[in-house]
DNA sequence: ATGCCGTGGAAACCACGA
C-alpha cells in the first residue's frame, strides 16, 4: 500500500499535473496540501473520474487539505486542529483509511521570524504536539505527513548557513520538530536514508531545481504499529520537472498491507 | 541576501509562499 503527500500549490491552477501524477504512480491514499480553493471549488468530478474519492477542508486564497484515497473508504475524524477555536486556516484534516489513522497537515511557514506570523507557527506547533501526543499512543498504525515547513537537520538544507534565521529552519523552529519526534515518532525518511540528501522541495527561483538547490520540509511521522510496516519510501522528484508544476515533490512511503 | 516565480483574487495591484 502506498501512502503519499503532495503540497500542489493550488488544486486548480495544478490538476493536470496532479492527474498526471496519480495515474502515473497510482497511490492508494494521497494527503494534499496547498489546496488555495474553498470547499466549493474542490475539483471533485476530475479526482472522482480519475478513480479517487476524496474529503477536503478548504479556504478561499490561502492554505486547504484533503485526503484521496484510490477506491478505499475514508472515514473522517476530524478537521482543524484542536486548542484554538480562533483559528481559522484550513490546515489539518484526519481520517482513518484501512484502519490506519492519517493525519494531514500543513503547518504555518512563519516568516517574517521574529514576528506574529512566527509566534503563530511556534502556537500551531505545540497545538500538533498536543494532537500528536494522543495518536501517537493508538495501537492502530497511524500517519502524520504533510508539509511540515521544517528542514529537522543541516543535511535537509542545499545551504543551511543560508538559512538560519529562516522561519523553517530556526533554532526554536527545529527544536520543536525535535519535541515531536521525542513522543517516539520516526520520520519514515530519515530512518530509511540516514544519511542521503533528499529534498522535496525547490524554489521557482534561480532554477533551483536544476541546481539541487532544495530543502526537505515535507515529512511522513509513523507511530510504532505504522513503523513496523515501512518497506520503503521516496520522493518523486521528476514531477517537479514538469511543466505548470508545484514548488513542491510528491513524497510516498509504501507499507505492508497488514 | 534576495520574492528574481507563481497562485489566487481583486482590481489593473496586492497578499502570500519558503
Amino acid at each position: 500500500m502506498r501512502i503519499a503527500t503532495y503540497n500542489v500549490n493550488g488544486v486548480n491552477g495544478r490538476l493536470p499535473v496532479l492527474l498526471r501524477w496519480l495515474e502515473e504512480t497510482k497511490p492508494d491514499v494521497a494527503c494534499l496540501q496547498e489546496l488555495k480553493a474553498p470547499d466549493e471549488k474542490f475539483p471533485l468530478q476530475a479526482i472522482q473520474d480519475a478513480g479517487y474519492n476524496a474529503i477536503w477542508h478548504g479556504q478561499k486564497s490561502w492554505n486547504g487539505v484533503a485526503i484521496l484515497t484510490r477506491g478505499l473508504e475514508i472515514q473522517e475524524v476530524g478537521r482543524a486542529l484542536p486548542g484554538d477555536p480562533e483559528d481559522l486556516h484550513s490546515r489539518y484534516i484526519e481520517a482513518v483509511v484501512n484502519g490506519i489513522h492519517i493525519g494531514c497537515l500543513y503547518l504555518p511557514n512563519g516568516n517574517p521570524a521574529p514576528g506574529p506570523k512566527f509566534d503563530y507557527k511556534l502556537a500551531w506547533f505545540e497545538r500538533l504536539r498536543q494532537h500528536a501526543a494522543g495518536l501517537y499512543s493508538l495501537k492502530q498504525p497511524v500517519v502524520l505527513c504533510g508539509d511540515y515547513n521544517v528542514m529537522p537537520q543541516e543535511i535537509d538544507v542545499y545551504k543551511p548557513e543560508r538559512w538560519v534565521n529562516d522561519a523553517l529552519f530556526r533554532p526554536e523552529t527545529r527544536a520543536a520538530f525535535q519535541e515531536l519526534l521525542e513522543q517516539g515518532w520516526t520520520d519514515a525518511l530519515r530512518k530509511l536514508y540516514p544519511e542521503e540528501v533528499i529534498y522535496t522541495f525547490w524554489d521557482y527561483f534561480r532554477d533551483a531545481y536544476g541546481r539541487n538547490a532544495g530543502l526537505r520540509i515535507d515529512h511522513f511521522l509513523l507511530n510504532q504499529a505504522m513503523e513496523k510496516r515501512l518497506v520503503t519510501a521516496g520522493v518523486d522528484r521528476h514531477v517537479r520537472g514538469w511543466e505548470k508544476t508545484s514548488d513542491h515533490g510528491p513524497v510516498w512511503i509504501e507499507i505492508t498491507d497488514k
